[in-house]
Order: C-alpha cells, then sequence, then structure tokens
DNA sequence: ACGCATCCTTGATGCAGATCAAACGCGCAT
DNA sequence: ATGCGCGTTTGATCTGCATCAAGGATGCGT
C-alpha cells in the first residue's frame, strides 16, 4: 500500500479517452500540446490509497479510467463518502497544498496528473482550463447538493434506488448496454462502500438491496452484476422527482 | 409573496460592504466600473420567496446583506435545505437559464443583482471575475461535503452543536462581539429552518438545545439569542476534527 | 482439495429519532 | 385586557435502522 507504479505508457491527449469531458475538453491543439508537457500517467491498484487526507497534495490530475472515491473520517471510525471520481472526474484543488479527503482507488485506476505549480500557471494564462474547471466544479455541487437531500431526508430503499439510478444512468450515457430497454451494469462498489456512500450500515444495505430483488424492481446475478428491467420503477423508488433530468 | 421591492438606492462598489469577498473581490478598478454599469439592487422581506426552483431565472446576484436559504422538495413535501447564502455569497449559476434550488430569504435581504447575459460577457473578458468564482465554488463544494458528513454519520447532539459553531466562528470572523472568548449571537434561523438543514424533525431540534443548555455548552436569552461560553467545548460536542480549519 | 480471507446475507434485539399530541409564551391586532 | 397565531417546548409512543451475532458463498494461495 506504500508505493505506486509509475505507468511508462505516454498517450496522446489526442486519443485520450476522455478528451471531451475532463478538463482539457476546452484546449485548443496548441494548449494540449503545452498540457502534454507537463502530464504524466499514474496507476493504482483496486483497493490502494492515493492519498490521504491532510498529506501534502503536489498534482491534481483526471482520472483516466477505473474509479476512485473521496471519503471523510471521523476520529471514532465513522466514515462517509464524499465524491465518487468516475473517468474525467477531477481530483484536487489548485490554491491548496493538501489534500481534503482521503482519496482510494476503488477499482483500477489510471489517472492523468500535472504538477501543481505548473498547472497553476497554466490555469492563469489559459481561460480554456478554468472555464472547465469551473463548470466541473459546479456540477460537482449539484450532485453533492442531491445527496444532501438522499442524506438527510431519504429512506434506506430509496437511497439504495437512488444510487442503482445514478450507476446505472451514468453506464447507459456511455457504455450503453440496452437491450429493450433493460439496463445491465456490474456495480463498483462493495456493499460496505455503498454503506459508506449512503450514510448506513452494510447490513442495511445487504437487506435493502435483498428486499428491491424481491420485489422486482432489480435483478441480480451473482452479488454484484445488477439487471434494470424499469429505469421508471427504479426512479420512482428513489423518489426523485419525476421530471429527471435539468441540465442546461 | 409575489412581487419584489426595487431598491433605488445606489451604492458605490468602492463602499460595498462585500467588496472583499464577493465575486467581484478580485477586480481592478476599472473592471469595477464595467460591473457598477449593469448591476442593480434587489431587496426581499424575511420570509419572502426569491425564486422558486425550475423558474427561469434571468440574473446571479451577491447576497449584500441579510441570509437566504436554499432547498431542495420532494413531491410528497419532504425538505432539505441544501445551502445557507450569507452577505458575499453568490447566487445562481452562469450558463444556466432556471433555477436549481428555492431560494428564500430567511430575514431581510439585499442582493446585488446582474442579469445573467452581460455577466456571462464580462466572465469571459475578466479573467478576475472567473477566478475569483471558482474560488467561491471550491469553497461551497467544501462546506458541501462537511455537510454531507454531518448529515451521514453525525447524532443529533452533534447537527446542533455543528450548526451553533459554523454560524458562531462566521459571527466570530466578522461582528466579532468576543468578551472574555465568550461568543454571543442571533440565531437567523426557526428550530423548524434547523430541522430543514439538519436532516432532523424540529421536535428532535429543540430537544437537543435544550440538552445542550442543560448541559452548559450553551446558554439560551429567548429562544433565539445564544452564547457560547467555550467555543472549544462546543467543537468537542460537534465532533469534528480537532484540528479545526482546514484553509489554504 | 483444503483452509482461510473477504464479502455478503439473515436473524434477533435495542435505541435514537420520528411521529402524534398537547400546551406554553409571546407579539400583535382588535 | 382579550384573543389569536406562530414558534416553541415537552411528553408518550412508535418504528426504521443500528447493533450484535451467526452463518453462507466465493475466490485464492498452498
Amino acid at each position: 500500500m506504500a508505493h505506486h507504479d509509475l505507468n511508462v505508457l505516454h498517450q496522446q491527449c489526442g486519443d485520450c479517452p476522455i478528451r471531451h469531458r475532463a478538463v482539457c475538453a476546452r484546449c485548443e491543439s496548441d494548449e494540449l500540446a503545452r498540457l502534454e508537457e507537463i502530464k504524466y500517467y499514474r496507476s493504482y491498484q483496486a483497493g490502494q490509497t492515493v492519498i490521504w487526507s491532510g498529506d501534502r497534495m503536489d498534482f491534481v490530475a483526471s482520472v483516466v479510467t477505473g474509479i476512485a472515491t473521496l471519503t471523510q473520517t471521523m476520529e471514532d471510525g465513522r466514515r462517509q463518502m464524499v465524491g465518487l471520481l468516475l473517468p474525467s472526474d477531477f481530483v484536487g484543488r489548485p490554491g491548496r497544498d493538501k489534500a481534503a479527503y482521503d482519496v482510494t482507488a476503488t477499482t483500477d485506476l489510471v489517472m492523468c496528473c500535472f504538477r501543481k505549480k505548473p498547472f497553476e500557471e497554466m490555469m492563469g494564462t489559459t481561460p480554456h482550463i478554468a472555464q472547465r474547471l469551473l463548470e466541473m466544479t459546479l456540477d460537482e455541487l449539484d450532485a453533492a447538493r442531491e445527496w444532501m437531500l438522499l442524506l438527510g431526508r431519504k429512506t434506506a430503499r430509496e437511497k439504495i434506488a437512488s444510487l442503482l439510478a445514478i450507476i446505472a444512468r451514468r453506464d447507459a450515457s456511455l457504455k450503453l448496454k440496452t437491450q429493450k430497454g433493460a439496463l445491465i451494469f456490474d456495480l463498483p462498489l462493495t456493499r460496505e462502500e455503498m454503506a459508506d456512500y449512503l450514510g448506513l450500515t452494510l447490513e442495511t444495505v445487504s437487506r435493502q438491496v435483498s428486499a428491491l430483488k424481491r420485489d422486482g424492481v432489480i435483478e441480480l446475478q451473482g452479488k454484484r452484476h445488477v439487471i434494470i428491467p424499469n429505469l421508471d420503477r427504479l426512479m420512482e423508488e428513489a423518489g426523485d422527482d419525476s421530471d429527471g433530468g435539468f441540465l442546461n
């Protein structure tokens, strides 16, 4: 758990899978070239800690592949996940030198890193980066506020349904494995991680997942493979405003 | 509840009480002059709704004086406050034309408004505004994540103590009425609003406030006037990591 | 094939906070 | 003064989820 692989592959930004969603999304080719000079990749194995809260953090990064989590921990060990980082999500905060949260790889993870100093300098001279980062941060803030509603007011069953709906919709937006309107995906989180995200215990998560299965809202193959036969039904269970998205 | 006063006072930005904390904090005098041209003030009475979630929103604004809240509501009426807006806080999102949350004035409120279109144009040409907005949004995101820990994992007593500590620290930072290390302030929220913020019922809020009083953690004069004889004690009750702030 | 670890499920019981209900205090309009 | 409304307090009871406790399933290293 101490060290991390330095991945030697040098990917061209032009071929990067997150080219159009990450913090670099708006960059022109000359700006991309400058970024390319200061970037480097890092890989982490599933379960590895990327950084501990309070540690000095001399880089910022984009998740390229895999999933990471942000968690906060109280002295007595109570844990709350405060972010789920998917490909293209940004890690770190320009202008801050210590990590505010624990960052953990929940699957194998590849990140595109930039040393903080050069990145901050580029932010000053490259408005496209700052613009995109602002947009992404505003999106995260909206997501955090939706999560506050979940944590403060939803029942255990609604929390589980909400989490499944969020994961299902994300997968639908890229890996869209749709067949007759059914969505299929693998849960990227253990029951305990789901509990930490939802403000529940792992036992309650397990019981409510079983209940949703018993009631036909979801189907399970093994513990992690989920089939959503009817997304609308799941959304009802999640208690979300039916109108769905409010993008723009 | 339908209309709002148009306040005719034209304040000079140079004299503005939030000049150095708001979205305009980094502006040079020429930039400020341009902002001054497109700004206008609006006042709301305590209890008035500034805007409803889903409504068209053609402006963005800074809170100048007073307090406003952001809340989300589920169809069945469950409510969760997702933001507490204090003087200098920013309302609205550039690039979005509908409000995502209900915004309500909990005290008499004055906002410094900018029509969205001109403001967005200025953001493109005035990096100081975009920079400051990014910084403020990152701060809000941190606050939202701290709130997620509170909502997901803290006990009712810890939630109340945390809210009081947050309000106390904010007042200490400006209206600092310190005397022998004791902090004094008026609660800007009703018990019900506190409950909506904390993910509790108003009865539980009332009981836990009484309990903190009984245990000498706080003193009360009337229902709203609070005295914190010992902030460290209150912070312990809040269950926060003792190290306190982690700015920068 | 075996043992062991990790993750997960299920059951029994307990408790913090929700819910239901009543009454208090204070400001305000008549 | 009187009565009314709103915010608040306090009490009695209920319940959803936590906690405590056993197993079951799957995968991995030997």
